[in-house]
DNA sequence: ACAAAAGTGTTTAATTTACACCCATGT
DNA sequence: ACATGGGTGTAAATTAAACACTTTTGT
């Protein structure tokens, strides 16, 4: 046992792996990344503008990296209890080592030389309803259109876009679009969802009618109200009946869109 | 810097971060895994039967994971610039917590109660041309089939489970399988190759007419010969007609079964 | 009246599925 | 002669793709 580690605030953080999660949320209109601004110092000095990251931070050794995940994001954004999945761990040996970072690790890493991997998780998030806050060494918290990243913290702009192809292809595994809308929704919100994750255009009709071919959703006895045009049907997502068209079809694939 | 890390025989490993590798084959009736036997002790003590375990071993602070993964795996088995991709991470705080593991992680490590994370990847090889040889901590190789992997090091089962879901999943978005053929193959054996990965009988007729009509094999001026059966083409996978496939169907996914 | 998005069906083409017999060879 | 796997085609069912007009509402 490292007598260090019992006396350091840090105790049972392990230097060497982080966890990173690229948070998508939906609006209506596009997709968008949750990102959080730095504290490059401490509090007073808050005349740094600080970097843009993707939520994540070191691990402990007494959690695993799914317990991780959700408890960094937790602390850093005060999002809970959300979907989250891991897609791929990152370890190229220089990814911590740009210049734009070193003054953040020394700041906040006990081992601000630690070689670190990371480990990456995307999730979907309503946008609606979950408010995101700062905490911890977040600054800021903000929803970035996912064309307008900005020049962003150690490798995760790369990160970022290796989640949306990840997301991309979940996306035809299963109906994992629902977790970005409100409990009821209409068809026409849903498949701009599919359009702004797979970035191009669906049929209306082709769309509508595949999707409701699954017998996943179910038709509430509620219109859109106040809109300027034919009020719209209001659906949501039916997770029994999910299961069991999972369950019917244990290895096909949930394909809505052409390929 | 760390003094200790300079003078130690560890100096650049990382404790805290292992790459593993499940390494399928085929030898034309049923899939395997490669497994090496550990030496639990000194060389002279062979007495004790050493665990068997998937390939893998701590990786250095200056290499990046897929770079670990292909010198630990040549370290072991002598295997050299063979395909391998990365399919998940596992990091069970307990992964290498297990009464079994404890010896053999006090005679290899030098800090063997180090919390590890490891980096899966799966590979497949031509089990007829490579023959792999133990070298380092593994004390002897094999081949074994798919369904009768023994009881593993660490979480290695579960590894192996969840590296042949990768493969499955692989499988039916790029035809990896020839990776695991020879160069020259029938349209028989490349079935029976599918059967296996997936783990369901497959229509033979059916099976041909969508392989064939990929346009990514040609048929060698050669057949079988001492068969006692009328002797099968032989076949080859063309490189350069599956790149214009790809390119063709830029995010199509190549199924040769029913889903 | 006009703008804006909702809602709706049909026709054609392509793909998937199920299925059975003859062939060439070694023993 | 017989056992063994190789090789071949078609018909029916399903799914995918392309495509345009009417409806309902707010302004």
């Amino acid at each position: 046992m490292d007598q260090k580690a019992k006396t350091l605030p840090n105790a049972g953080i392990n230097p060497n792996v982080s966890v990173d999660c690229v948070i998508f949320g939906f609006d209506f209109e596009e997709l968008k990344v949750l990102l959080i601004q730095r504290k490059e110092g401490p509090d007073q000095d808050l005349a740094r503008e600080g970097r843009w990251a993707l939520p994540g931070n070191l691990i402990r050794d007494d959690e695993s990296l799914d317990t991780a995940a959700g408890r960094v994001l937790g602390e850093l954004t005060g999002l809970e209890r959300i979907y989250l999945q891991q897609f791929q761990a990152f370890g190229n040996p220089d990814r911590v080592r740009r210049q734009a970072d070193a003054e953040w690790l020394h700041y906040m890493r006990e081992q601000p030389n630690a070689r670190v991997i990371t480990v990456a998780y995307f999730s979907l998030v309503k946008l609606h309803g979950f408010e995101p806050q700062p905490r911890s060494f977040a600054r800021n918290v903000a929803w970035f259109p996912i064309d307008e990243v900005p020049d962003l913290a150690f490798d995760h702009n790369e990160i970022v876009e290796s989640g949306l192809l990840a997301l991309q292809r979940i996306l035809r595994q299963r109906p994992i679009g629902f977790e970005l809308l409100p409990r009821k929704f209409t068809l026409g919100q849903l498949q701009r969802l599919y359009e702004a994750i797979l970035r191009r255009p669906l049929d209306k009709r082709n769309f509508r009618k595949k999707m409701l071919k699954k017998d996943i959703l179910v038709a509430l006895d509620e219109k859109q109200q106040g809109v300027p045009h034919k009020p719209a049907q209001y659906y949501r997502f039916d997770k029994q009946k999910y299961a069991e068209w999972e369950e019917k079809n244990l290895d096909a694939d949930f394909d809505v869109v052409p390929v």
